[in-house]
DNA sequence: CTGTTGCATAACTGATAGGTTAAATAACGT
DNA sequence: ACGTTATTTAACCTATCAGTTATGCAACAG
């Protein structure tokens, strides 16, 4: 359950999400990662860290470059906490329905 | 964009999950929210802010009480997001799980 | 061995998060 | 009008976060 700490926390950040974005794409090393953010290395290298403890990114390390790729295990908890709330809030979601359709012919 | 910084940041804490799991099961005051946890009034009451400025719930006033309740399209954003990476994730994936196969048959 | 490259770690700073207690507001019962 | 109940707001404390610059370290190139 505190997985889903690390993991939601670490989605929270848009730097951290645009990390995402670009690894969706195919692995990258840091140099790569950091070249389009207007912050500093250590800024990055922390990101990459908490991407990293919440294991949605995995590292290996090829020579002196440090290769970042998806970790697709890692967005399963959260996948599966939303989609088991999913019918949840979609019954919220009919019930609300319900209850919007049916006030107009109450009257 | 920034709103997915709200419902994920919003999500990353195990009390507001366990609101959230309480109102799955229906609409409730405020102080039937409070009961379970060992934490003050004025904490639930900043746990509920958040979660209504992230737009997971909802609140009616009936008299003296405040009614809480989920707020199916609150998770939207998220799901959609997730949604969008799972086709990525799904193919990080494949192409891990395609490498270790692969791996042992060059031996 | 020396310098350079790629990255991490350390030490610091300002902002934000989550908790507290005390005070304020709003609606209810008498 | 008065006290009680339900909840929020204010003021404060401490911890964590995201950023910085400076330093450290491992791997490569000469």
């Amino acid at each position: 359950m505190q997985q889903l700490d690390a993991t939601y926390s670490a989605l929270s950040d848009p730097t951290r999400r645009a990390i995402l974005a670009r690894l969706a794409l195919g692995e990258a090393t840091v140099g790569e990662i950091a070249e389009p953010f207007p912050i500093s290395g250590p800024a990055i290298s922390r990101h990459l860290k908490v991407l990293e403890d919440a294991a949605l990114i995995a590292r290996r390390k090829q020579g002196q470059s440090h290769i970042l790729s998806l970790n697709p295990q890692g967005l399963r908890s959260a996948q599966e906490w939303l989609d088991h709330y999913r019918a949840f809030w979609s019954g919220a979601f009919d019930r609300l329905d319900a209850h919007l359709k049916k006030k107009p012919e109450t009257k």
